[in-house]
DNA sequence: AACAGTGTATTAACCACTTAGTACACCGTC
DNA sequence: GACGGTGTACTAAGTGGTTAATACACTGTT
């Protein structure tokens, strides 16, 4: 467990993001349990606090489920999980297209841009 | 004159965004003048403190040029106009592949859905 | 019962950004 | 020269979101 924040987004933000990216890469499944809020913290060196608001939003997205003190799980709820996938992609190919169509590059250009530019990058694994 | 903003990035962020869309499509030419600080203020009903934050930091970068009390002109190095483009495309392109391999989705795919997102919605156009 | 661990709630402090209020120097025009 | 416009600079206050500090209630274990 470890995250590369940056200081641009509010860490809790970056806090879920880590968590739907473990998600989305199915790193992180159905029931699987994830560390408490004080455990979270102590490992990212982040307030207490800080980690319950990243798990009360992720609680209320239904991506993990709380029950009495006992630790957080991942949510059974297959069609969740599934959507966090697709939310991160769709929200990336949004943003994409958007941003280069604002600018009026072709279609084309933009293909054989992201076509170079992936297999340029090594993988990115963790 | 009109912007969008949103409530998440800084206003000053966005007023250089704005002028970088607008010189990377080609709207705002080498040698342009652009609105002093105080009509830009009052155009966007934002305070001229954040209109001159804007164009100081473009001042900066190069952007823009302001000589005596003359209105600021856009400038005219060619290669940072082109520069501004092309760091808006990088941009795009870096993010999305990084946000794409980050859950390993396969270049095809990828492909794929920014070929169909793109034809789907409309031009933007100002 | 004491303890250590959980989740939760409340309040205060912090901080970047924005805004407000002035002030100064410069230049064209009337 | 007065005036209105420009750019620039500085300080102070306000604002909203984030983070910090602390406390409380609950539960399983010893």
């Amino acid at each position: 467990m470890n995250i590369q924040f940056n200081n641009r987004d509010p860490v809790y933000i970056q806090v879920i993001q880590h968590f739907k990216l473990q998600i989305a890469k199915g790193f992180l499944e159905s029931g699987d349990v994830i560390p408490s809020r004080r455990e979270l913290a102590s490992q990212l060196k982040i307030n207490p606090n800080t980690a319950q608001r990243a798990y009360k939003e992720m609680e209320e997205e239904g991506l993990i489920k709380t029950e009495k003190n006992q630790p957080s799980k991942v949510t059974h709820d297959q069609d969740v999980l599934r959507g966090v996938r697709n939310e991160l992609i769709d929200e990336a190919v949004s943003q994409f297209v958007d941003s280069v169509k604002s600018i009026n590059v072709p279609l084309e250009d933009a293909m054989k841009l992201i076509e170079t530019h992936y297999k340029e990058k090594g993988d990115s694994n963790d």
